[in-house]
DNA sequence: TTGTATGCGTTATCAG
DNA sequence: CTGATAACGCATACAA
């Protein structure tokens, strides 16, 4: 293997003068830059980002750590979309991203995990889908040890930045266009989890439209799971006017379940999945773009690493209607 | 950070020997070993990978690279299968996976793409789907630069392995099944790509069931496109009594195609994916473990690593019938 | 069985 | 602006 030291050789300068080409010191003169680049041209050098870690100390390791529910395997377009959004913009900061699952670190300590990471020479963590239940992940960002970006969770410190949509606000906004449109007065909700963040988020966003409606709400939890929000809607959507989910796998679990019990009430949901072009008919959603919002994590832990100071960053989202040609298009 | 070194001297041992008993080396007696590891303890060590790194020149990084067919944004439940298995058999395996895409590397030359993967300091490749015309690439995996395991593709050398079910068999065992309780004699195939590998081993396998039942087949590519499924469906599936296709996501297209036409033929798809129960129908498929290959590639890659030569796996396969309700329990 | 010493390929400090 | 040289934390050949 070529090393920095056969290229200082080749260009007849000093091993750190090459290291100052290779990390775009101002103090070169452009001719030995030249020379330098020249030699490492001729010599199709690759700089070892092991031995610059270890010498630096920054090891531009990320890991990506991903909730992936068991509730909704049908819907890895989310994961999919994180992972996506994440690992370009990592390769456009010369980043690296490791992904773990939270399956991987959910029986360590808080200890265990703190030495996982470290071991893994990790610098900071992206975090999507934490939840309250989730206390060691909670304590491990809270030790401080490593920068963290929590997506749809708060937690904001010197060295914690989080990164969502505005959940309240997009709920209403699509429930209100949905309810008047439809006309509904009387509606079902099916909430997601007791004490998630975004859930909480998303009721708030609805009961302040009940409130400013007049509508009647009945509210249920579905814990995001498709076949709960079947049941859900089996046993009460019959004298509602309509119903409102707090995701689009719960949505699409309520429209097949209305399907199958042969009665029609117009179903909402929320985030804006692909898998809604298949569920039969065409609903109002949310969407997210999880690329983006994953991206922006990276960033914004990039801005972190740098020294910054931890800070709320609200996406956009977007009001949409899916349908199945529009889907495989 | 405490450092080897500092175990060492409150163990009162040579550096040396601290390693050796990280590395579990045999030559430590029990009591040396047992003072250096409740040193360990106490001090709360954790080794750096990276120096281990350097010094051995063993990185443990592999790279999964997956190519992310845009025709098939609905079904990321392959991809996330592959990362899912990969990750976790690494995980047990004490080595790293970084996840690459296709469009990231898509441009580069092949001299670009080995200076990207050994500036990562990657020492194995798994590749997920590559096709013939993927050149740069398949000339990167020759170069023997890396080891590298190769799923759904062939070419087997002394550093290069290959992992896959046997397509044909089970393209021929699937429709065998579904043409038999059907009845049907005259079948619109809609094959996958042409070229790809996977796609002429299916064909293989209907071509031969063809042969042995005297069945009609009307053989149609698909490219993996619902879209072009659909079109396929409108277009020939009138005058047919079955349409198979060479991937479920064709064969939702297929069917979804069929409803909008009013008229019903039997579908058979192949792969498994929880999709096919959102399609309206229940239909026959080839169930294959996609995070089981997955994570025997990851085996294979690092026996690989440890200097064995390269080999051709089979993974088994099933046949099933997929349903809404048991995807979504 | 244990310890010593050298090197892995960089970065960074400091002197020139 | 350039060059020596000491770390970085660990592995390993070799000596004891």
């Amino acid at each position: 293997m070529v090393s920095i030291r056969d290229v200082a050789k080749r260009a007849g300068v000093a091993i750190s003068t090459v290291s100052k080409v290779l990390n775009h010191y101002p103090n070169v003169s452009a001719k030995t830059r030249e020379k330098v680049n020249a030699a490492i041209e001729e010599l199709g050098f690759v700089p070892n980002s092991i031995a610059s870690a270890l010498s630096s100390k920054k090891t531009g390791r990320l890991a990506l750590v991903l909730d992936m529910d068991k509730h909704a395997q049908s819907v890895d377009e989310i994961p999919m979309q994180y992972i996506i959004g994440a690992i370009n913009k990592a390769k456009e900061l010369g980043l690296d991203i490791i992904t773990v699952f939270f399956t991987m670190i959910q029986e360590m300590s808080v200890d265990e995990m703190i030495r996982y990471f470290q071991s893994q020479s990790i610098e900071g963590l992206i975090i999507c889908g934490l939840s309250k239940h989730d206390k060691a992940i909670y304590k491990l960002v809270k030790s401080g040890k490593f920068k963290s970006v929590l997506i749809d969770a708060p937690g904001v410190d010197a060295n914690t930045s989080s990164v969502h949509i505005d959940n309240a606000k997009a709920q209403y906004e699509v429930a209100k266009k949905f309810v008047l449109e439809s006309g509904s007065r009387k509606i079902l909700y099916i909430a997601g989890k007791k004490n998630g963040y975004v859930s909480e988020e998303r009721l708030k966003g609805i009961r302040q439209l009940a409130d400013e409606l007049g509508l009647t709400v009945f509210i249920r939890t579905g814990n995001f799971s498709e076949l709960e929000a079947r049941k859900l809607t089996m046993q009460y959507a019959k004298n509602k006017d309509a119903i409102i989910c707090a995701s689009d796998l719960m949505a699409i679990g309520a429209m097949k379940a209305l399907i199958d019990m042969d009665i029609y009430r117009p179903v909402c949901g929320f985030d804006g999945v692909s898998l809604m072009g298949y569920a039969g008919k065409q609903m109002h959603t949310v969407k997210q773009d999880f690329s983006s919002i994953a991206a922006g994590a990276v960033e914004e832990l990039s801005r972190l690493m740098e020294g910054e100071s931890g800070r709320e960053i609200i996406m956009p989202h977007e009001l949409i209607r899916i349908k199945y040609l529009d889907v495989i298009s």
